[in-house]
DNA sequence: TACTGAATTAGTACTTGGTATTAGAATGTG
DNA sequence: CACATTCTAATACCAAGTACTAATTCAGTA
């Protein structure tokens, strides 16, 4: 057997998500099954034909033009200690949510932390070396996360960086970063 | 009389630029003429057909919306054995280095990794609880990063998905993710 | 007024990428 | 084995066209 029927079914949820111009030719040939097949899937899965899923991206940049600027280091940093502390904010918003679910993805609070603990180290390269991380609780769109990082230990190439990101006081994820660096700036 | 030929593509042209989702046969009733006189004047004057131009701004509107939104799953899913493995590719661009040294953020490679682990796990709610992980060797613009994820325990509300990454046959990525999940798909 | 050329309309065959529906074959499982 | 699920096939139909041919209408003029 080839695919499972679930299987088939979360791929092509995936590809369209990525290439959402296939026509069902193109998938039943991806998965080796017939195009009637295909389109039991979306029929199942409730996914619009090809026409209709570009209609629909058209008709958003249409009437809709998006002005979101790519983040150039994840949340904003409010407080900075070279070596010692910072602080960094990211609100939750669309981009950043599971669509179903309205639940952070679990990257973009890792990005925030892991950014934030590279950013406090104070040397020319820093790269992060290993991580120990903790999700405690859910986060869901329009919170407002902040991180605060804390070096807590320095050896001859390795900082450790104990990150702690609060909602509103609330503990949502806690990490220790192993953070390499060389060629200290002076 | 009603329109000269040259006024009425005239507008044709001006209407296309306001609403360009007319069918030839509502501009054909609009201006009073058959809908072959509205082809030819299409012809004439270089309009695609309706199809081709919601495909364009479809285009543009992705491009642009992918350049600037984070993806849903990050990197291309090539394989998906639910609750079992799956192989997910990450090229790094430019986007995704420091621009001083041209070396991934690790939040990136660790992104994939969370998204493939949170993909192969079949169940409605699927949450990353804790992770472990090693950035084994710096990875350089340009590197293709295959991450490779194996289910390797089940508990009850827990998957355990191990995940390594590499370049090249290199290990570059090693991590261990306890995912939580709940509902599961029948 | 009849003629001419441009403009318009009509009609047919064919295309793409589907929907909707019915029916049958293949496969897996109790 | 029987049965259900899953898959494939086949047919009729649709929108919104292209491509092409042919006929008709109109406007200006010799």
């Amino acid at each position: 057997m080839r695919l499972s029927k679930k299987e088939r079914q979360k791929k092509l949820t995936l590809a369209l998500e990525a290439e959402p111009f296939l026509t069902d030719e193109e998938m039943a040939r991806r998965y080796g099954v017939s195009i009637q097949t295909i389109r039991l899937d979306r029929m199942e899965l409730g996914i619009p034909e090809l026409r209709g899923r570009i209609k629909y991206m058209a008709e958003k940049n249409f009437d809709h033009v998006r002005s979101l600027y790519p983040e150039e280091v994840v949340g904003q940093v409010t407080e900075l200690k070279l070596d010692h502390s910072g602080i960094s904010l990211l609100e939750i918003r669309e981009e950043h949510v599971f669509a179903r679910n309205r639940i952070a993805r679990g990257h973009h609070l890792f990005a925030q932390a892991n950014s934030l603990a590279v950013a406090v180290v104070d040397a020319e390269v820093v790269l992060t070396a290993t991580a120990s991380i903790r999700f405690i609780r859910p986060v869901r769109l329009g919170e407002r996360c902040v991180a605060k990082a804390y070096v807590t230990k320095e050896t001859h190439h390795r900082t450790q960086v104990d990150v702690q990101t609060t909602v509103e006081e609330e503990i949502v994820f806690q990490g220790v970063f192993d953070v390499y660096r060389s060629k200290e700036d002076s």
